[in-house]
DNA sequence: AGGCGTATTAGCCTTTAGTCAAAACTCGAC
DNA sequence: GTCGAGTTTTGACTAAAGGCTAATACGCCT
């Protein structure tokens, strides 16, 4: 692994560029691709699955919370995942774990941290912040949510990631270049998998998976 | 000005350091400071009180949303402050502004559209996104989800809240023995009052201030 | 080759959602 | 009392959502 190949998936061009520059100084040659949505996330892991370590943001335009983190880790359990997020909660930081994550990064971590906690990731290690100590979470309704999330094929999971930020069919349809049809049949097999019978039932189930920040929903 | 004096407000390292690498490409001859909280920023202007333009974190320790910006304005009016935020809604922006702000930056910009922010604002002029126009908050100050709930009518709060159980129409009407176009006409007006055009969008706005009590969504 | 799952689309139909204008009803003020 | 503002209610109308069947295409596996 003398050329790791890393990927930085994160939506604030100014963040990639410091964590590039941070990951640089201490592996010079390095494979290094920025990805600013997780469409794009999902397209370049397809054509490029060798990756070393995967530097992940929970909040990124297309998909809530830790529901990208889920479905990357049914679709390629092997790439290993550092969450680089704003959250700096105990509590968000050990479901990340529970949910597949190989470590946490806050953002107001230094240069150096980021450095240590790539490279114990690396090496197969788990990484949380020093004050922090894993504990696992108390397993219930998030579980089952999870399950079926992971059990989305890709295009169904862009539609819910969609779906579940207050697009009409129509705006989905459009920001996927297929048609309305198209949308209505995913969204269908969604609500199957889900077992229920409305789009606003889905979204509350979905929305579970949310870290609760303080975003609002998307307006158009 | 050929020698601009800048201040960088923020609490990550990396960030702080993105924006000096953005800021020292267009004015290579600047002197450009970085604190990573407020004390650090209060004491640094007392003793240097001759700053160009201060770009300030939102979400900075020791200060929680604009309780900073306000202070800054009120002992160093003649600061120009340029908002670096994750924040990406237009509400926020315009509530900056409204505290005196001259101008809002997403942390999600580019190298480019910072230089262009900057340079407005040295310029005496506002700087806001593209997509995004001033407009004067008109509900006072805060116009957060809670105001909303409490401005509703005891009929309209009882459909809000079997809508966010994901309750059909027809089923809300059920429960509260009226009929389906009254209901309709409710949702219309709660809709309204959030600020929001379809159902998704305001279950997700009001799912924000559930408890985390009854998570499963009912069933017909 | 054939089978299997995924993705895409169409057409048709029913149900649900959402807007608008307009009644009817409350309840305190004058 | 009655005036009026706010609330509650309703039907008519338009848009969106959702179920169903069926067809095409692509890649992958044995």
């Amino acid at each position: 692994m003398s050329y790791p190949s890393f990927v930085i998936a994160d939506d604030h061009p100014l963040f990639r560029a410091a964590l590039r520059q941070a990951l640089s100084q201490q592996w010079s040659e390095a494979d290094i691709a920025e990805v600013g949505n997780i469409d794009t996330l999902l397209s370049h892991i397809s054509a490029q699955p060798d990756i070393d370590l995967l530097l992940l943001d929970l909040q990124m335009p297309g998909a809530q919370g830790f529901s990208a983190l889920i479905h990357l880790q049914s679709q390629h359990p092997e790439i290993p995942v550092l969450i680089v997020s704003a959250s700096e909660t105990p509590e968000i930081m050990c479901r990340a774990i529970d949910h597949g994550a190989s470590g946490f990064l806050p953002k107001s971590s230094s240069s150096e941290q980021i450095s240590t906690a790539v490279q114990q990731v690396l090496y197969g290690k788990r990484w949380l912040p020093e004050n922090v100590r894993y504990q696992a979470q108390p397993k219930g309704e998030e579980h089952n949510v999870a399950n079926v999330i992971a059990s989305l094929t890709p295009q169904q999971f862009r539609v819910a990631s969609y779906l579940v930020q207050g697009l009409l069919n129509k705006q989905i349809a459009w920001e996927l270049q297929v048609t309305e049809a198209t949308i209505k049949a995913h969204i269908t097999e969604i609500f199957r998998k889900l077992g229920v019978h409305s789009r606003t039932q889905a979204v509350l189930m979905l929305s579970q998976l949310d870290v609760h920040t303080s975003q609002a929903s998307r307006q158009h």
